[in-house]
DNA sequence: ACATCCTGTTCTCTAAACCAGAACGTTTAT
DNA sequence: ATAAACGTTCTGGTTTAGAGAACAGGATGT
């Protein structure tokens, strides 16, 4: 949703901050092109943010500084989710060898609160924070199966459904389907989806309200997974953990 | 440094951060109240961040969101000693069994990029992002005594000597001691300086240059590291995982 | 059931301050 | 040596931020 009466000069500064982020390093002149903010403009606001922390100059370039990661460890922190699911997460790396994940929803898309792996696990790039497409990974699914179905199509309005290998959910029919399977089985799988040979198995994690709070997973090479390990052992694992983060946040 | 010409809207929007983060999820006029601003600016800041991600609002309270520990991650992935040193410390903390940290300087503070657990580790309330004064613990002393002096002085002269505990640092010769000896020996030692009973032992990462990039801990209670653990074979080990990172990194 | 007191939100108008552009000092490149 | 490019400072005109008042909605207490 839009703000009605947005800050403007407050909407220069994230722009920076954005720019910064995807560019890396800058010095004001590059920025003031890039964003056509005039050079002075780009100074006051860059010198504004260094003199808080946010940002820092080396160099003779302006670059992000770690308050970011100050704050977003903060927030993190202060999930309950988080403080109960990350030693089970770690865990469940640690007894299967790949790689595990946690994952919750904001704004509509999927955000990684965490990875752990296990000794033998593979090495995707993905890291505490990065954004994802609900709809493309088998956490994501598992989130959606267990909204409610409004929300699923707000969020589909809002994000689309971009296709991310020709493996991917391109309809809504399709993503219906699925969801009701997840369901029903109770876990979700990617089966090659994001990522050829990767295989993914994810379970939600639930209040006792019946709410969606995130979801755990286990990716894993093809090779590694066999179609039995996908349907019986690697769901049983990761739903226990999943089981267990429930029991402890519902006490 | 201050800002020659402060962006005065960006500053508020930053105070609106910092309490939000202070303080927790918040309501329009309790922020109007503690901030001693308008309830109709705060309104407007919050739904401007809001709009762009950095601000969520539930049960009718304002909260900030994960765009900051997304952000944070992306700026700490594009660091090469933490892609480098990550794998590193994990190890050490899985041969020790203890928690094994990862630290940087920053502004004059220590900034933990991450910390691992192994089996037996002891459970600190760090988490990557948390800052912390160098003079007080192992990792930033590591890193003090590998500064230049004005550097240190610097430090010193911006950001105290605060006293966490009564044998804490307390005076500049104090400091300056202590920072000969981490430099002729290689690496820095709490005993029981930050918390009793915990000792820590860091060596710092330097630059083929000789400029120091971080420092690398482990912490383990008092009961399972005899004096000779703390002046042999932790060294060694700590050192040794130091001295890998240097070598990756320069190549 | 009602009235009161909280909220969060919207609106307007004026004082504040943001910022384009020009000018300056410093560094780098030719 | 000269030029070009950069970061930084300065000022004035114009945008706009925001105090305060007013509104709507929900909660609370009587």
């Amino acid at each position: 949703m839009d703000a009605k009466h947005p800050v403007r000069t407050t909407e220069k500064t994230l722009l920076l901050i954005e720019q910064l982020m995807e560019a890396g390093p800058c010095g004001v002149t590059e920025l003031s092109n890039r964003l056509d903010i005039g050079k002075s403009a780009v100074h006051n606001h860059l010198t504004t943010l260094q003199s808080h922390g946010y940002v820092l100059k080396t160099d003779g370039e302006y670059r992000l500084g770690l308050k970011f990661l100050e704050i977003g460890g903060h927030i993190r922190k202060s999930m309950e989710l988080y403080e109960v699911a990350e030693p089970e997460v770690k865990s469940l790396a640690a007894e299967t060898g790949e790689l595990a994940n946690l994952l919750v929803e904001e704004r509509g898309l999927g955000v990684y609160l965490m990875r752990a792996k296990g000794d033998d696990a593979v090495d995707l790039d993905t890291y505490a924070g990065l954004r994802t497409n609900l709809h493309t990974t088998a956490l994501g699914k598992a989130i959606l199966a267990n909204l409610p179905k409004s929300r699923v199509e707000e969020i589909i309005d809002h994000r689309g459904l971009e296709q991310k290998t020709p493996k991917s959910i391109g309809t809504r029919e399709e993503l219906y389907d699925v969801l009701d399977d997840v369901r029903e089985r109770g876990y979700a799988i990617d089966d090659g989806e994001r990522l050829e040979g990767l295989r993914c198995l994810a379970a939600p994690v639930k209040a006792s309200s019946g709410e969606v709070l995130g979801a755990i997973s286990v990716s894993a090479p093809a090779s590694r997974v066999s179609d039995e390990d996908l349907y019986e052992a690697l769901p049983e694992r990761v739903l226990s953990a999943a089981n267990v983060v429930e029991l402890n946040i519902n006490y």
